[in-house]
DNA sequence: AAAATATTTTAGACTTGTCTAAAATTAATA
DNA sequence: TATTAATTTTAGACAAGTCTAAAATATTTT
């Protein structure tokens, strides 16, 4: 049984795992909960000794595969609520977060199962992130910061890695949202700014602040 | 702001109240919550600073309209959240209830609303119970217990009072749900039970116990 | 390598909600 | 009406999760 309050630790420490070998550090959960770094660790012995994480004692955490699969199921449940409050409910996508950070503590598998069939088995949620599989599998599909890249083309956008309201707000007034599909026609060698124009021939600019948040792949 | 827990108790309240003009007592709540009286103690001294329920010490409670308000927003959310679970994602209706349960506490009158809008605007729950509008207001329809019922005649099914899985698990097996239509053919004197048939002309007995929790109306 | 700084852990306290056992009050009975 | 019985409340304790301030440890600087 793992309570609500596990949940949120643990999908918080998966999170600043990913991409990055090293130990979690008290500090960065602590800041990721917007909680105090003596309460993250007290949490923490309690994960340890469920062995949801290997605790060294001021050395940070690393989430066992135990911990992980659970850090997966929520963020799976998370991520179907997402699809379902935009697709069905029509919420917008900066709106759907908050909701669905409570939604994904109704734990049922049952109901997660049939919710992502109704939902028509979605891959990913409205922000472009992959839905982790029935096993914890995340599938991703070769996606890369847009600010990595170095050659002019044409590409997709797949996702954001800011999920704030204001820069989600942002894009959309923009005209980008995850199925974008827009071209590179200048790149800055100075600044890493970049214009990009959309089939529609409208035209804007990108600064290296929003590309390093903007996920994009190759379209043909 | 209410947490999960006062919602619960302040709807055990509300059911305990409607159709009876007393207080409810400390006892009363215990049961229905499976919890200790002291327990109940602590939070009706708690609902009674919140002004939620009036509270007389060994005399039980009454509860507020402000209680009510907040108990009928729960109740509204509980079975707009069943109806989702059983026309959406084909949950049946004995299933429904205990994630219900959780759902409901999930607080969003904007979610509530487009819940209600994307079901179409349901005024019953799975299980014939009303469902309250958005300013508290039940409609019920003159529905009234099949053991009150003392004319033969053509009845439909619109609510059960009983809602534990094995009876709306054994309803369903006689071919009882909500909208089922019937006609009472025998009433016997002795022990109350009666005779009815449906209009694929299947007969079936129903003893006092079971018409003591059928809701029904009369039919044309 | 020692001193200064930053981070982490412990200590102690608080809130919410729960429990059991004892005391207080109300209701029933003889 | 005086006991007895049942119900309700209080007293005191506990678990989960949180906080601040102080102590312990690690890191950086001089
Ligand atoms: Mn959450
Ligand atoms: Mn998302
Ligand atoms: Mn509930
Ligand atoms: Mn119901």
């Amino acid at each position: 049984m793992t309570t609500s309050t596990e949940e949120n630790y643990l999908k918080a420490i998966y999170h600043l795992s990913t991409g990055n070998q090293n130990s979690v550090l008290t500090s960065a959960i602590a800041g990721s909960l917007s909680t105090s770094s003596a309460s993250v660790t007290d949490m923490i012995k309690k994960l340890s000794d469920k062995n949801m994480v290997e605790y060294e004692r001021y050395r940070g955490v690393k989430i066992t595969r135990k911990g992980e699969k659970v850090a997966l199921s929520i963020i799976r449940r998370h991520r179907l609520w997402e699809v379902f409050l935009m697709d069905k409910l029509k919420f917008k996508w900066d709106e759907v977060h908050d909701l669905a950070e409570e939604l994904e503590h109704v734990s049922s598998d049952e109901m997660t199962r049939r919710l992502d069939a109704y939902l028509g088995f979605p891959k990913f949620d409205p922000h472009g992130d992959p839905i982790p599989d029935t096993n914890g599998k995340v599938h991703t599909n070769g996606q890369v910061l847009l600010s990595d890249i170095i050659k002019k083309g044409k590409y997709i956008l797949c996702g954001v890695n800011d999920h704030s309201p204001s820069f989600l707000q942002y894009l959309e007034k923009k005209g980008l949202v995850p199925g974008s599909v827009f071209s590179i026609v200048e790149m800055d060698e100075y600044d890493n700014s970049m214009q990009i124009i959309f089939s529609n021939k409208k035209s804007i600019f990108i600064s290296k602040e929003i590309s390093k948040n903007l996920l994009v792949r190759n379209h043909e």
